[in-house]
DNA sequence: CCGATTTGTTTATTGGTTGAATTATTTGAC
DNA sequence: GTCAAATAATTCAACCAATAAACAAATCGG
C-alpha cells in the first residue's frame, strides 16, 4: 500500500514504498541477504535496489555484514540485515497487578525488560500512570546506555480504548475516561515520543502475529485473564473496528438468560470462561478439581468462537492469557463446538494453537506496533532522523 | 492503495493511481466538475489533471459536458462527467425461484433489466446455469445495441464460493461443487469476459455500499431469505475471509440446544429467523398473525448481531431481502437485544437501517462490482480497451 | 593466469509530476 | 466598447525515480 486511497502519489511515494519494500525483505529474511536476492525477490532492479540499500544505510536502518558462506563462483555478496542499534522501540504495559516496560530493537529483540507487580486498582489512574512513567524513564535510561535511538512508545491497557488515545473504559482496573496519553506526554521518559495508547487484546494479537511461530496473516487471538479480549487480525491487520472497540468477545452471549454480567447483561461468556468463573467453580485449584469447570469454560468458549468463525471465515484461533496453558483441558470442549456448530467446518479445518510470547505478549505487541510502523515507513524515519 | 504490499512500483503504478484518484473524484461529485476542482480536491497539480483527463476522455470513461452555471468572472469551466456510453458491466443473479440479469452503464444506471421466474431446483444447476447464459445474452444483445462495451460479468448465487468461482455448497438450490464459471464461459452472451462469481448477500451488501443513501463504509448487509446470510463491509471493502465464506451469520448459535438446523447443528439462527421458521410458526400469514413469529425471530436476530458488533465494532446494520419490508416489526426486538447485550451501546448507538435496494439488490451488486473495479483501476481498462 | 560467473555501480534514457509561463475566455469597470 | 481582473486550461523546461545496459570488482575453476 503506498497511499491511502484519496491521496495524490509523487515521485517521493513511489521512494518511500520502495524503501518499505526493500526493508521489508531483508527484515523477512532469516540470514542476511544480498542486495541481488533482494533485487530478484522484489522485481525491482539492481540498480535501483542498491540505491534505496544507501540510505536505508545511510539512515541507520540497514547494516552491512560479513557476506553468508560462498555458494559459488562469482563476486562475493555483501550481507544485508537489520541494524541492531537501529530505532528502537519502548513496549509498555498497565495490567490490574502489575505495571511493565521494555525496549525492543529493530530486528524484534528485547533489550531490556522492566516489571512492576502492585495491585494499579487502589491509587488510581493518575498514580498508575505516573508509576508507569517512572519505569519507562528508567527503560529510557537503558536504552540511552546502549546508544539505542526510540521511534515511539505503546502503551497496552486492558479496556477500550478510542483513536485519540482516551481509555474510555477499563471495567477491570474501574477506570473510566482516562487521558493516557495527555498524562504520559510530561513524564521524563517518554516527554518527546510519539506515544499511542491501545487494547491489550490487539497489541497482544499485533504481538503473535510478530513473533508466533508462523502465525497466519488472518486470526484472532483470545485474551483470557479476568475478563476476556480478542484482537482480531484480518489479513496482516489489526481490525480495530470503527471506533476502535472490536473484538469485546468476553460479552458475546452464550446463554441467553444465563447468569448476570458485570456489563448487565445476561449469559455473556466472561461469566462462563472468565477467570473468576473458573476458579469460584473450582474451589480448591488443584488440576483435578478443576476438570469440570474447564469443561464449562471449554465449551462456552467454543460457542463464542464458533460465531467468530462463521462470521469472519477465519482458520486460525491464538488462545492467550490464562487460556494458553490450559489448552490441554479445553481442546477437546472447543473443537466439539466448532466442528458441530461451524458450517464449513466439514469443507477446511480450524487451528487451535496456544499462544507463544506468555504474559509479556501485550507488552511485546506494543513495542512491535512502533517497530513494525518504522519497518513499513522507513522514509518517515530517514526524514525524522535527517531532521534531528 | 496503489500496489499490492509486496510488489514493487514504478512510475507506472503512480499513473495508475492517480488515473483512478482523478476519476473516483469526477464520479463521486454530483454535478459536473471542473478539472481545476479536481486538482484543488485531490493536491495534484492542473496540468497533471490535465493529462490524467485526456487520457480518461480518450479512453471513454469521462466526457466534456457543457460549463455548470457560471459564478464569476474567469473563463468558464467545463465540466466532466463519467460517460454513460463508457464500460458497462453485466449483474447476474441465479436464486432459488428466478433468473436474473442486467446492464449497469458506468455512471451506475440500470439500463436493461430482465428476470425470469421460475424454481430452478429440479432441473438442476447445469440447467440453471444454462439458462441464465441465454438470459445473459439478450442482455448483452440489448447492451450492444445501446453500443455500450462491456467489461466483464458478474453472477450472485445463495451459496458458499470459492476463490476460483466453483460454488462449494448452495444449500437451498441443492447444489454442491458447481463450477459456475467454466460452465458460463461457453454461454454466447458470455464468451470472452471476464466472469466472477460471489455471495449473494456479499453482492447485495456492495450494491448497498454504492448505491445505499450515504451507506457508512462498514456496516453489515444481512440478508434474510429461507436462508441467513451477512455481507460485511469493513473501511469500503468486503471482508471476503480466509476462504471467502464469511458472513453465515444464519448459522451463529442463538440457543444452545435448540432446534435442530440442516446444518447439522442446535440452535441456529436460522431456525428462529429464517423465512421458513417465521411461516411456520404464522400459519396463516396475516399481518396480525406474524406478530409473535416477529417477536421471537428479532430476538434470535438481535442476538445474534449483538455478536457482530460485540466483535467487529460496526456501527450500523442494514437488513435486507424479508427483513426490509419486515423493519418495523421487527426494530424494537432487535434493538432491544443489542442495548441489552452491546457492551458499548451506552457509548454510541448502533444504526439499523433497512436496505433501498428491495429484491434487486444482489444483481445491482454483482454488475456495481464490475463497474467499481473499473473504476477503481481504469489504467487497467484503458490498456484493455487500446488493445482491442 | 585466464575465462566464467556473480555482485554491485555507473550512465544514459524514459515516464511522470511539478511549477512557471502562456493562452483562452469570461465579467465588470470606465 | 475597450481594458483590466479573474479564472480555466495548456505548454514547456526542470526534476525525480526507475530502467536497461554497460562496466568494474571479486571470486572460482581449470
Amino acid at each position: 500500500m503506498l497511499a491511502l486511497p484519496g491521496t495524490p502519489v509523487r515521485q517521493s511515494s513511489v521512494r518511500a514504498h520502495n524503501l518499505a519494500l526493500v526493508l521489508r525483505q531483508v527484515a523477512d529474511s532469516a540470514n542476511p541477504i544480498s542486495r541481488a536476492t533482494v533485487a530478484a525477490a522484489t522485481g525491482l532492479t539492481r540498480a535501483t535496489v542498491s540505491a534505496l540499500v544507501d540510505d536505508l544505510v545511510a539512515g541507520g536502518l540497514l547494516t552491512e555484514l560479513d557476506p553468508p558462506p560462498r555458494t559459488g563462483a562469482g563476486r562475493p555478496a555483501a550481507g544485508l540485515a537489520l541494524a541492531p542499534d537501529g530505532p528502537a522501540a519502548l513496549g509498555c504495559e498497565i495490567n490490574v497487578d502489575y505495571l511493565a516496560a521494555c525496549v525492543v530493537d529493530l530486528t524484534g529483540a528485547v533489550r531490556h525488560r522492566l516489571v512492576e507487580h502492585a495491585d494499579q486498582r487502589p491509587a488510581g489512574a493518575a498514580a498508575a500512570l505516573a508509576g508507569l512513567g517512572r519505569l519507562a524513564a528508567r527503560a529510557r535510561a537503558l536504552a540511552d546506555a546502549d546508544g539505542l535511538p526510540l521511534a515511539g512508545a505503546a502503551l497496552a491497557v486492558p479496556g477500550l480504548v478510542a483513536a485519540d488515545g482516551l481509555i474510555r473504559v477499563a471495567p477491570n482496573l474501574g477506570w473510566q475516561d482516562v487521558d493516557a496519553p495527555g498524562l504520559l506526554r510530561h513524564a521524563p521518559g517518554l516527554a518527546d515520543l510519539p506515544i499511542t495508547v491501545d487494547n491489550e487484546a490487539n497489541l497482544a494479537a499485533l504481538g503473535e502475529l510478530r513473533a508466533g511461530g508462523g502465525a497466519p496473516d488472518s486470526f484472532v487471538y483470545v485474551s483470557g485473564e479476568i475478563g476476556i479480549g480478542a484482537g482480531i487480525v484480518l489479513d496482516g491487520a489489526l481490525y480495530r473496528g470503527v471506533r476502535g472497540w472490536s473484538g469485546e468477545i468476553g460479552h458475546v452471549t452464550v446463554h441467553p438468560g444465563g447468569r448476570v454480567c458485570r456489563c448487565g447483561a445476561h449469559g455473556c461468556l466472561e461469566q462462563y470462561a472468565g477467570m473468576e468463573a473458573i476458579l469460584r467453580e473450582a474451589g480448591v485449584p488443584s488440576l483435578d478439581q478443576i476438570q469440570a469447570p474447564l469443561s464449562s469454560a471449554g465449551t462456552a468458549l467454543g460457542l463464542a468462537l464458533a460465531a467468530v468463525v462463521n462470521l469472519l471465515d477465519i482458520d486460525t484461533i491464538v488462545l492467550g492469557g490464562i487460556y494458553a496453558p490450559l489448552l490441554p483441558w479445553l481442546r477437546d470442549h472447543i473443537e466439539t463446538e466448532l466442528h458441530h456448530r461451524v458450517l464449513t467446518a466439514h469443507l477446511a479445518p480450524v487451528t487451535l494453537r496456544a499462544a507463544v510470547l506468555g504474559p509479556d505478549a501485550a507488552m511485546r505487541g506494543a513495542a512491535d506496533a512502533v517497530i513494525r510502523s518504522v519497518r513499513d515507513d522507513p522514509a518517515a524515519w530517514l526524514s525524522r532522523a535527517g531532521r534531528l
